[in-house]
RNA sequence: GCGGGGGUCGCCAAGUCUGGUCAAAGGCGCGAGGCUCAGAACCUCGUCCCUAAGGGGUUCGUGGGUUCAAAUCCCACCCCCCGCACCA
């Protein structure tokens, strides 16, 4: 038999929507529990790994419902931010790349993409793909209460938000540099250029030297070498620009003076140069007033930086290099009018102290490395060697002015510092993995972006509210409070708004779109009142501060608010109520990535806006998913949709699947093979499940064997512990006893007690499994829903599993000595099977002999003694021997205690006290009454005997050999 | 560089806080047997090495240490992964 998966999973989900049962409203008699999940963002539809985020709180949010719990569990669409934008934007200029992706993994009809030329058409198209894929994997969704994040309701939540951050001062304007596409005039991110690199912003410093009147401004990453600049370096086949720069004259490269523009400077442009026109020339240094002359290079980048390099070849191996090939070639550069003396008059200048290396660390590298050209590729590694080695142990030598001395690390700092403030030098900002590009074709550049709004994450004061917040939370797991603590520690300001993309404008200043990182952090509050906004029709304009004042803190007359914003008193009092009873959230649950981030936010805003009973409980957070080992990518082509999963896997297997292979901070591992496994594992237990219940029901008369109340006492073991994984939400555990320990147990029972003949005659055996299933069904139901409420339909209950009342483990059915006697049986049969294998002999007969009395007697006393402290062996036979009996029995006594001495002291406590309590079993009844099972089981005759039973047949004498919990054993 | 996580018997992965039935759960894979016309599925057993009757040996990144006892506690070292922002 093979389930159908899709019509167990139709009819359900109509169910369950019919009856609204997911759907949470107040209710004062019972207690609630809020749990959101981040919303997902509609660019791409859901795969697999999307799937373990909302899988993980569906089964949360399943199990606090059968907890009793009144669950709100809503979801929501984040509209906010730039990549649907970005992707339109390829989309309709015809994007191979992108098309591709949209048809082929996607599967989005062409006719569609067409569409997608307006971008809030990719929006809605993949918001309605991923609810759907939500719908269909059985997520227990509230959806009266969804929302994107562009209504304009919820801009006007936004906009209040945003408006109590700026009231509190949490909100402050600034500048700072970006990544910058001077094409798209965005600043861009990691994800807004080819090959998704991230661009990194480096720190030049610009040294003017003067020519003439003019200035040369040097780009170097080490001012603090200026004292030992030889010459200037110009790549006399590039075009200069003499420009008026704010107050000055200024020559750089082309490229540089457009660049100079976006750093916020004023340019503008006056003469053009080749640099040729310019080599021979002489410039002075700023600092040290040393005149020196300007000589070609042609490793000088006119796109990087100003173009304009000075020469320092005591420490700079490129400059050493270029130098030298100079030195070489002197006759082709007399066209430039150089003295061809000029050029061996030139000689480096040391001016760091560095241990390990000569005056000149750049030439030793040099030499090291056999460099002979300036166009050397090991040039670069040349630099990054001499760089770090002088940065972190060189000194300044005497020769570097008020720096002398000064470890190079801080010198470096010092002389930018100073040229900056004297106006010697400036700061260029300048891509250092140059060239990135834009996804739209152009080199990306740096801008000083102006005015920018930044959320002042850095504010002491709310850190030590954001850290209180912490602190009263749960973290699941545990091991992440670090880095939540660490990501308070360093967050600094968080540029708030951007000018482009979807989203809320900031209230204040409209140029500016809240980005999505801030519009994301308090919504969960707006899940209670998206409610009445829906059912009520309420208008954006009726949402004023004064509405959210009231609603949501409790602020304001509530007269006053009514008039204000038009909405009935009682609507009011209904809305603030609602908000009161599900707030604060219980429950939070994301993915790892958030946590530096949005996470850490929704702490910090929660501390911002509302008071501390409102701060939220919990944060759980849960790690990635990966395609059979290997992390899912476009480029890999393993990515599975979440809906083709699941008509391929079927909703609960696909559900199992994601959340079985690993605790929740772990990485899962996603294989079909698995979900096909755990396929056929549900479909075993339909089928189990639908015999059993079949099976007559009538109890009465029922004698409970030991191996039935064996089985109902470790289903009550398995509820506790099932009980205990799922409220520190150890899922995997939870699936593990419930899906696979059960599993075996029931094995184990059905094995013991065959249901011979018509299982009608075993009445109490059919309690016991229908038990056993009524439990089960309940157990996996928030991980399977829709199976477990086919069973319980089956099963003959009215009401849904979904809402049933989680098993409750009850201690009074639990029995510690029908499963010590199985497990003593089971042990038994492991230790006959281990003989017959060492022998490798085929048993005819298996004589079993148990333990005599006093060995009992022994045993047990041994087991009080050494729980109540630690004795060694004479000590404890000495204490066993005060008792008359067993000094009777002599020699034996020693030997027997000998064997179970290092046993007894290695065994678990628990288990000590447990065999204590339980006393002495009566194996021989249970060996004789087990007979016929064992006797199937190890394939060959069995008897059992007592050891002090003088007519036992016994021709190798191994009964004395017997020990409680391990008869002796003869296998002939 | 700073911060966080991790290295376990073919692979995945529990166990580590709270030392002791831990040669170490579970899954996958593999092997044998059962079932079957056959296969798939399923069930049972096995899957570090040795074994002489239920036993022994060597294992949990590496090297030391503490302890009657260490995967688990302490110290040092090696290796891997992730984050460091204006972006969802």
């Amino acid at each position: 038999m093979v389930l159908e998966w899709s019509k167990i999973e139709e009819k359900w989900r109509k169910t369950w929507e019919s009856l609204h049962i997911f759907e949470a409203d107040i209710n004062p008699k019972r207690e609630k529990y809020f749990l959101t999940v981040a919303y997902p963002y509609p660019n791409s539809p859901q795969h697999i790994g999307h799937g373990r985020t909302y899988t993980l709180a569906d089964v949360h949010a399943r199990y606090m419902r059968m907890r009793g719990k009144n669950v709100l569990f809503p979801m929501g669409f984040h509209y906010t931010g730039t990549p649907i934008l970005a992707m339109s934007k390829r989309l309709a200029e015809g994007d191979e790349e992108l098309i591709d992706t949209f048809n082929r993994i996607y599967g989005v009809p062409s006719a569609k993409i067409e569409e997608f030329k307006e971008p809030l058409e990719i929006a809605k198209y993949f918001h309605e793909e991923i609810k759907q894929g939500m719908k269909e994997i059985g997520y227990s969704l509230d959806w009266r209460r969804e929302f994107t994040t562009i209504d304009l309701q919820y801009s006007r939540f936004i906009e209040w938000q945003f408006r109590k951050l700026r009231k509190t001062g949490y909100i402050v304007q600034g500048s700072h540099p970006v990544g910058w596409c001077p094409k798209d005039g965005n600043p861009v991110g990691q994800h807004d250029t080819l090959g998704d690199v991230e661009p990194e912003i480096g720190e030049f410093i610009l040294i003017k030297f003067n020519l003439d009147g003019c200035l040369l401004p040097c780009a170097t990453l080490r001012p603090e070498t200026v004292f030992g600049v030889t010459n200037i370096w110009l790549r006399p086949d590039a075009h200069y620009v003499r420009s008026r720069v704010n107050d000055e004259e200024w020559m750089v490269s082309k490229e540089g003076s457009r660049k100079l523009g976006y750093l916020n400077l004023k340019v503008e442009e006056m003469e053009r140069v080749k640099g040729s026109d310019l080599i021979g020339k002489w410039a002075e240094n700023p600092l040290t007033g040393l005149r020196v002359p300007i000589l070609p290079a042609s490793f000088v980048d006119p796109k990087n930086a100003t173009g304009v390099v000075m020469s320092v070849p005591g420490h700079a191996p490129y400059d050493y290099q270029a130098l030298e090939d100079l030195k070489k070639k002197k006759e082709e550069f007399s066209p430039y009018g150089i003295d061809p003396k000029l050029l061996d008059s030139i000689t480096p200048i040391s001016i760091i102290e560095l241990e390990g290396y000569s005056n000149l660390p750049a030439l030793d590298v040099i030499k090291k490395m056999a460099i002979k050209s300036q166009e050397d590729p090991k040039l670069e590694e040349a630099t990054a060697e001499v760089y770090s080695r002088e940065f972190h142990s060189g000194r300044m030598k005497t020769n570097t002015m008020q720096y002398v001395g000064l470890p190079v690390s801080i010198a470096k700092e010092r002389v930018k510092e100073d040229l900056v403030k004297s106006k010697k030098g400036d700061i260029f900002y300048e891509i250092l993995n140059r060239p990135v590009v834009c996804r739209c074709g152009a080199e990306c550049i740096v801008k000083i972006f102006e005015n920018q709004w930044f959320i002042n994450y850095g504010d002491e004061n709310w850190k030590e509210l954001a850290r209180d917040c912490l602190g009263h939370m749960d973290i699941v797991p545990e091991d992440l409070r670090p880095e939540f603590e660490y990501t308070i520690r360093w967050l600094r300001q968080k540029a708030c708004a951007r000018k482009s993309g979807l989203g809320t404008k900031l209230p204040w200043d409209r140029e500016w779109v809240i980005e999505s990182l801030s519009d994301s952090v308090i919504y969960m509050a707006y899940y209670t009142l998206s409610k009445y906004i829906k059912s009520n029709r309420i208008g954006p304009d009726q949402l004023t501060n004064e509405f959210f004042d009231y609603v949501l803190l409790g602020e304001g007359n509530l007269e006053e608010v009514s008039r204000i914003t038009m909405m009935k008193e009682e609507l009011l009092e209904k809305i603030r109520e609602e908000f009161r009873y599900f707030y604060p959230p219980d429950s939070r649950h994301s993915g790892r990535d958030l946590v530096p981030n949005h996470l850490t936010f929704f702490i910090f805003n929660h501390a911002a806006i509302f008071p501390p009973e409102l701060w939220p409980k919990q944060i759980v957070v849960n790690g990635s998913v990966l395609m059979e080992g290997k992390k899912m990518s476009k480029s890999f082509g393993n990515i599975i949709p979440l809906r083709e999963a699941i008509r391929k896997f079927g909703a609960d297997p696909l559900r199992l699947a994601i959340l079985s292979t690993a605790e929740v901070s772990q990485d899962a591992d996603f294989s079909p093979a698995l979900a096909k496994s755990l396929n056929g594992r549900l479909e075993r237990f339909y089928e189990f499940a639908i015999g059993v219940i079949d099976l007559q029901d009538d109890y009465e008369g029922a004698r409970p064997s030991n191996e039935d109340r064996w089985l109902i006492s470790r289903l009550q073991s398995v509820v506790k512990a099932v009980t205990e994984a799922m409220d520190k939400l150890r899922i995997r555990e939870a699936i593990n006893h419930s899906l696979y320990e059960l599993d075996q147990d029931l094995q184990w029972y059905l094995r013991r007690s065959p249901m011979k003949g018509s299982p009608r005659n075993n009445k109490a055996m059919a309690r016991v499994l229908k038990d056993l299933v009524e439990v089960r069904v309940r157990l996996l139901a928030p991980f399977a829903p829709y199976l477990c409420e086919e069973i319980w339909e089956r099963m003959g209950n009215d009401g849904l599993v979904s809402v049933a009342d989680w098993p409750i483990y009850n201690e009074k059915k639990v029995d510690e000595k029908a499963e010590e006697v199985e497990e003593m049986l089971m042990r038994t049969i492991e230790d006959t099977v281990n003989i017959i294998k060492v022998k490798k002999i085929e048993p005819n007969r298996i004589y079993y002999y148990t333990s005599a009395e006093w060995k009992w007697g022994a045993y047990l006393k041994s087991l009080d003694i050494l729980e109540t402290g630690a004795t060694d062996i004479g000590g404890l036979i000495k204490k066993l021997t005060e008792d008359v009996r067993m000094k009777k029995v002599g020699k034996e006594l020693y030997k027997f205690v000998q064997r179970i001495y290092d046993e007894l002291r290695g065994m678990p406590l628990e288990m000590r006290q447990r065999r204590s309590r339980v006393r002495a079993l009566d194996e021989f009844r249970v060996l004789r009454d087990s007979t016929g099972f064992l006797e199937k089981e190890l394939n060959a005759k069995v008897e059992v005997y007592r050891e002090e039973d003088g007519e036992r047949f016994d021709p190798m004498n191994r009964a004395g050999l017997a020990q409680p919990y391990r008869p002796a054993i003869y296998i002939s």
